[in-house]
DNA sequence: CGCATATCCTGACCGC
DNA sequence: TGCGGTCAGGATATGC
């Protein structure tokens, strides 16, 4: 479950500790971890041996470690990742990067040699200055590493004549609420265009990307939006009400750390976020509404969970999840 | 093509 | 104490 605002706190923390250090040796211990590098777990090994990272990067849910062969800042290298992307348009090659996505219960953890394993440990990339590690743990195997090429994509979708540079994978990922490029007329256009339930087309990373199943329930409940709602009869002002809620909560979580209700979703030091605290819904169900005191409700969709408020949050007469 | 669903995985939890 | 069943859900493959 980390999300956007969970993501961006490990990021944050690769930035500070992994930045600029070169990586030696690399050891899969758990193949499934790095199943999305196709040619297989030798060449991922010998893609990072040598290496120096040159930043840390995010899209969404996805982290992204470009390489080059000099220290950052030294050579020509990955300037900030602005734009959309779309596989279709003119590119270029922009050097290499370790992808890296965290699924249900990823960790990257920056940890002493010294540490033993830790129990669910699938990648450990050591750095030639013998400094700790960045061991990739994962208890459910979802997530996983990979070295992926960068490439420009010179005219993404929105608006025409932006640049941006991003791993080969992510052409299909759209931009992010807290990326600077990120188009919302142009998101709430392709949303009342769809024909579908507002939940499924929020958690669509190909239409908005870094909202999990926790941040839709959590903004549709500050826009007082039920997540059955039909897309293609949304009116425009719900839709900016409902963005200015996800880009409320994603901002909120980021200063708190982040959501966590267990040891699973935590820092690359270990340590867990408190926004769960903050939860007005998610997980909530038959405790009162914040706002009406009316029993939180909870629907099974897409094989999963979604809370709301039946009195802030009005159901459609006919649910579209 | 657009949209919906099945699938991967492991550990916590619950009822018996 | 253990055992089977259920739940958690991000992204992708498959199906209609």
């Amino acid at each position: 479950m980390p999300e956007l605002p969970e993501v961006e706190v490990v990021r944050r923390g690769l930035q500070q500790w992994v930045v600029g250090r070169g990586i030696d040796d690399v050891e899969v211990l758990h193949p499934r971890a790095v199943r999305r590098h196709r040619a297989g777990t030798a060449d991922l090994r010998a893609r990072l041996r040598g290496q120096i990272v040159q930043a840390a990067h995010r899209r969404g849910k996805y982290l992204w470690l470009p390489l080059g062969q000099t220290a950052p800042g030294a050579g020509p290298d990955a300037p900030p990742n602005h734009g959309g992307g779309h596989p279709d348009r003119p590119e270029a090659i922009a050097g290499e990067a370790l992808l890296a996505h965290l699924g249900m219960s990823g960790q990257l953890l920056v940890s002493d040699a010294a540490d033993p394993d830790q129990t669910h440990l699938r990648v450990r990339i050591g750095f030639a200055d013998g400094g700790p590690q960045l061991r990739f743990v994962d208890q459910r195997t979802f997530g996983g590493l990979a070295v992926d090429e960068v490439i420009d994509l010179l005219r993404p979708p929105g608006p025409v004549g932006r640049q941006s540079r991003l791993p080969r994978t992510l052409a299909h990922i759209a931009p992010d609420p807290l990326e600077p490029d990120f188009d919302l007329p142009w998101v709430i256009a392709r949303l009342r265009a769809r024909h579908s339930g507002l939940k499924r087309a929020l958690l669509d990373q190909t239409l908005v990307s870094g909202i999990g199943n926790i941040y839709a329930d959590e903004a549709l409940w500050r826009a007082r939006l039920h997540g059955a709602r039909r897309t293609e009869g949304m009116r425009r002002s719900e839709l900016e009400r409902l963005f200015a809620a996800v880009l409320e909560v994603f901002t909120e979580a980021l200063a708190a750390g982040g959501t966590s209700f267990d040891s699973l979703y935590v820092n690359v030091n270990g340590a867990s976020g408190y926004f769960d605290r903050a939860l007005a819904v998610y997980g909530r169900a038959g405790r009162p509404c914040q706002r009406c005191a009316r029993p939180v409700r909870r629907d099974t969709f897409m094989n999963r969970s979604a809370f709301s408020c039946p009195g802030c949050q009005p159901a459609p007469r006919v649910p579209r999840w």
